[in-house]
DNA sequence: AATTAATGATACTTTATTGTATCATTTGAG
DNA sequence: CTCAAATGATACAATAAAGTATCATTAATT
């Protein structure tokens, strides 16, 4: 066997979910190159499987993440490497941005929070080193950097870009936005 | 009647659909304060009632857009004021991002394309215009605007950010991204 | 007030998909 | 080669939602 049954199946339901998020058990199968009634062997439920998938794809986003963390020296190049690293990753958790099933998964839910919230506190600590500007919210700065590495893993996986060169483009987007002009036009306070 | 019933029920399908992508057809009735039977009275199914949906708020987008563009002398004042406008609608068109029927409706997705690569005109003009750096990819350029528009409804539609902060937040972001840094550290050519 | 249109509620049919059960077939290990 | 495990295929039941039809009720028009 190529691959276990099982991986093949989740690797499967990864790619057509991040294209069609409702796609049926058949749909799943069929990618797997397996029956619909192997897929019952191996996950309780289609639920189940989702489930199953979307802890793998949170688990390996923190692998990479911690990953970066602890090559990194400041917080500032730690915030550099991880979303290098989560864009990397990209491909592992497209699914999870259009699968609504997910949003009344406690647990899941609870996950991405959690990561949403460390990568807040890697954006804190980076602007007390003075690299993120200081009236720039909290709130926003994380919010814009997670839609940046959407955009970016959106551009890879429909090729627009390369996936190194999407890293790069990420990173210096958030260092000096898309301008040639230098100027610093925030207002916001506090 | 306060409001006309059709829409009624379309504003709520545009409220529930944004939350819950496969919401069922008594779900938005209930939110429109209305009987399941009189949704089928006023669109011929459920697809039918997304369609139209859709494409009030692409027309909208388009609408507000063109309106956007209307007051600008510069390609880069355009960009900067469609960037706005966008953000402000952003609320109409919350639930296309989630709704996966759409993605094979040939009509939305033609007009969704048609819009991106207006965008990409604009991006290129001012770019001519020396405002948008030459060494950015414009399919990157598009694309990133694209996520730090979707970023910005976001965290509006859930309150982190006031709007007419987060209209600012996008432009300054893609003016000179959010850092206090001034290199420029695209390395990309042509 | 009388008539017409719009609505809500309800029951019903249809359809798509999930999940289960079964059996024949293939595959892999010994 | 033989046997056991894994798989595919198929049929089946259960369920949920869509869509239709009907009737009573409410609201609007004249």
């Amino acid at each position: 066997m190529a691959l276990a049954t099982q991986e093949r199946i989740l690797e499967a339901a990864g790619r057509v979910l991040s294209v069609s998020p409702n796609a049926t058990i058949d749909q799943i199968a069929a990618e797997a190159r397996v029956g619909r009634a192997t897929v019952f062997r191996y996950f309780e439920s289609r639920a189940g499987l989702l489930r199953v998938l979307a802890r793998r794809a949170l688990a390996e986003t923190d692998r990479v993440t911690q990953q970066a963390a602890a090559q990194a020296s400041t917080a500032t190049d730690a915030l550099r490497l991880v979303t290098r690293a989560v864009v990397g990753a990209g491909e592992s958790f497209g699914f999870l941005a259009t699968a609504a099933e997910l949003h009344d998964e406690p647990e899941i839910v609870k996950a991405y929070e959690r990561q949403m919230s460390e990568l807040a506190n890697l954006v804190r600590a980076s602007m007390q080193e003075g690299f993120i500007r200081p009236d720039a919210p909290i709130a926003w700065a994380v919010a814009s950097i997670d839609g940046l590495i959407w955009a970016a893993c959106r551009a890879v996986g429909n090729g627009e870009v390369g996936l190194v060169q999407a890293q790069d483009l990420v990173w210096d987007t958030i260092t000096s936005g898309l301008s040639t002009d230098t100027r610093r036009t925030y207002h916001h306070v506090k």
